[in-house]
Formats: C-alpha cells, sequence, structure tokens
DNA sequence: CAGCATTAGCTTACACCGTTAGCACTTCTG
DNA sequence: CAGAAGTGCTAACGGTGTAAGCTAATGCTG
C-alpha cells in the first residue's frame, strides 16, 4: 500500500479535525483548562458533541491532541528565537531561548498551566502517549544549546566539587536520550539550570510570587544570568 | 453582645460543618482535585448537594474552606519540624521545615496541586480571600526562620554585588508583612531561597523531574546546602 | 408552656458536562 | 449501480453545580 494520493474525504477530514483542535485551543486560550470542553467545542464548530468524538473519541484525546499541538508550536516559537541571531554566542541564544519560554509562559497562562501544571488528569505526558513525543521536542531545543556549549568547550567536564556524587549516575537515563555523549557534571549543571528556569517561570505564572513583587522580570534576568555562569562557566 | 456562648445549635452546626470538611479532604485525598465536588462530598456525609450548601453556599466556598484547612494543617506540621529540636542552630531547622514541606508534598499529591498548583479557578487565593490569611500563615514559618537567621547575624546587611539594585525596592510589599524590619538584601536572598525551594518541590510533584531522574531526593538534599549557603553564610 | 421564627435538609428543576447506542444521510468503492 | 464505509445527528444515562420552594424540627420568647 504505497500511501495512495489522500482522498478527497481525507483530506476534509483532517481539514474539520484541524478546525475542531483550533477551536478547542480557542476556549482553552480564552477561558483556561476548564473550558475546554467536548460539547463547547463542538458548539464552536457547529456541531454536537458526538460528532466531535468521530475525531476525537474522547474528551482525553481532544485534550491530548491540544496539548500535542501546544508544545509544538511552544518549540517552533523556542527555535525561533534561538536562531533569531545565528551567529550570537550560544550562551546568548540560551538567554534568547528562556526568555521567549517566559514570554510565552505569560501571555499563555491557560496554555503554560496545560503543559506545565498538573490540573487536568486527562493531559498526562506518560511515556506512551502521543504528547510525550511533542513534549519532548520542546526539551530538545535547550538540550541542542546544552550540546553546542559543550562542543565549544564551555562547559567543564568537572564538577565544582572536585569528585562526582554516586547520584549523578541518575543522569544515565537523560543520557541515552541524547544524541551526543555528555559527561555526568554537564548533564547535573543542565537539570540544575532547568530546574531554577522552571521553578521562577511557574512560581510566576501561578502567582505565587505576588507575596513579594508586583515585577518578576528583574527577578528572572537575574537569574538568567547566575544560570548561564552556572551552566557554561567557560564560555 | 458579648459572644454569647455558643449555644446547642451553633455547636451542632459546627459539627456537622467539621464532618463536611473532613469528607471533602478525604474526597480530595483519594481520588484527586477533580473529585472533589459538592455533590460527592454530600453523599459521602449523606446527605444531598442542596443540604451541604447550607454550610457552604458554593462550591468555591467548600473549596476554599478546604484549602485554608489544609494551609493550616500544613502549617502545624512545618512549626513541628522546625521545633522539634529548638536548639539546634536555626541553619538546621530551616532544613528541617524544608524537608518537611518536601515530605508533605509527596505524601499529599492532591493537596499540593490545590494549595500550590494552578488547577481549580475556586482556589484563587486573592487577597481578600479568606485562604489568604491561613496561607500566610504557612509561609510565616520560613519568615519566622529568617527572621531569626537575621537576628543571629547570619545573613549579611549588605548584597554580594556591592550595590542595591533599583529593583530591589520592590520587596518593600513584602517587608510591610514582617514583623522586623530586615535590609533589602536580607529579603532577596530570601526570595531566592523560596524561588528555588519551590522549583524544586513543585517539579518533582508535577512529575516534570522524571525525564531526567527517578529519584530526586539527592538533588534536593543537594540544593538545600546550596539555598542555606546562599541565605545565610555567616551562620 | 404555647406560639412562632429560624433553620436543616429535602425534593424538584434547570443547565451544563462526557459518553453510548442507534439512525439517516452522504460519499467512496467494487 | 449496489454495497460499504464514514459522517453527523438525536436520544438517553449518569454525572456535575445551583436556585427555588417545601416540610419538619429546633430553639427562642412571651
Amino acid at each position: 500500500m504505497p500511501d495512495q494520493p489522500p482522498s478527497r474525504r481525507e483530506l476534509r477530514r483532517e481539514q474539520t479535525a484541524a478546525e475542531i483542535l483550533r477551536a478547542a485551543r480557542h476556549l482553552l486560550a480564552e477561558d483556561g483548562p476548564t473550558a475546554l470542553t467536548l460539547r463547547a467545542t463542538a458548539r464552536e464548530v457547529g456541531m454536537t458533541a458526538p460528532g466531535v468524538c468521530r475525531y476525537f473519541p474522547d474528551h482525553r484525546a481532544l485534550v491530548q491532541a491540544v496539548v500535542t499541538d501546544l508544545y509544538r508550536d511552544l518549540a517552533a516559537g523556542l527555535e525561533a528565537a534561538r536562531d533569531a541571531r545565528p551567529d550570537a554566542p550560544t550562551a546568548d541564544r540560551f538567554t534568547a531561548a528562556a526568555r521567549a519560554l517566559r514570554h510565552w509562559a505569560l501571555g499563555h497562562r491557560s496554555e503554560f498551566t496545560l503543559l506545565f501544571g498538573k490540573p487536568v488528569p486527562d493531559a498526562g505526558t506518560a511515556p506512551e502517549d502521543p504528547a510525550h513525543d511533542a513534549g519532548w521536542r520542546f526539551g530538545q531545543v535547550f538540550v541542542g544549546l546544552l550540546e553546542q556549549l559543550w562542543r565549544e568547550g564551555a562547559i567543564p567536564a568537572e564538577p565544582a566539587t572536585g569528585t562526582v556524587p554516586a547520584w549523578w549516575s541518575q543522569f544515565d537515563d537523560l543520557r541515552e536520550h541524547l544524541t551526543e555523549d555528555l559527561p555526568l557534571p554537564v548533564l547535573h549543571r543542565f537539570v540544575q539550570a532547568w530546574t531554577r528556569l522552571y521553578g521562577l517561570i511557574a512560581l510566576e505564572v501561578f502567582g505565587h510570587l505576588d507575596f513579594a513583587m508586583a515585577d518578576p522580570e528583574p527577578l528572572f534576568e537575574e537569574n538568567l544570568g547566575q544560570l548561564v555562569d552556572l551552566l557554561a562557566p567557560d564560555r
């Protein structure tokens, strides 16, 4: 079966599936994750709920399709930010991507909550879920920059504290997903940087920073500088 | 009206209100935030939904009562951990409280998600909400330790980088909520430590650390050490 | 103690939600 | 052109929050 040309029917099917997805994303963006409902989505495109079930059998399936779509968009946005000045120092491209992530999160709070919070049980990103791959493409943006920093010799292969703690061997799992074989201290630096980046952005988006400050941007920028120093001190 | 002795009726009212709250918390703990529903709670205590509405007019009100209750429990738990060894160095009491927070979060994932994630719109903790005060008692645990560290001279009053950036004046808001008048660099150190603490725990509870490691505890302990060094270098 | 206001909890009702079963109609295919 | 596959519908069931109105018991008060 040498993948026949998509019949007129299949074409139309993909078209309405895309329309449904667009409606669902609109709902999410407008009224938050709880508004992302089968019936409301159906209404949006002029169908009934069982109608859209022909395209996304479950509510779960619809949500996961949205998650996948969002991850793709986000990854594309980060890639664009990273590659806006291809000749800039790699560390600057890293901060550009990180800023783009924060900017996207603040401009798409509902979407960020769906992807990086833990509200909707249907959004689960288990390894067997289709959204898992899309999520990994997002992570790949930062991993790619990490690998390039490593190639450029910006990251020391030795830990700051003399010896490698035994528990760093946990990073072996992560290492297998990488195209390049990076030493454990490099991966350790990366995870440290990532946790701080995520923590800051999530804290701000979720409003848990309001108690301390009105505008967290300077705090973010300060941390971004620290992160780069920590991640790639030899740049 | 010199607060009359609670009539028999009011006593009974408080009693069933407590029972409803207990049932709601049970539901939350057992089946997650989405299972925390008016009708299910009513079923749990052998009533109908409009029945519990006599006690908590809204679903929102019920959720907020649960949030308040959880904050109180959590705060009590952290205080207990902090005061388990009252004569220990203050830095150790800080790490004890931080460990207790992580331990509670991992053992009460649903509850942690409700308090520190952003899933349920009804759980909003705006300043006018009753849950706000309870949340602040939780924060007070760490703030109290901060103040004690300051009294002991463990925290330098000057920033590491010579001058105080202009944006640190944002911490003035935070300063007003404190009993002691701490210098801006001290508050800056505190916010830095808090964001990293939250980031690590949230990342772990929400499962966003799975891609990198199976057991994040060593990473947490490592960061805890760094945090104390950062927060109170002169201890 | 009698009367009465308050209150607890109920039933009913309405509007949403996800999901299933069955049916009519369109479109492709042999 | 008939049959098969697919599309979207209606109807229905069980779940959710919430408002209105009712009954009966409770507790206060004269």
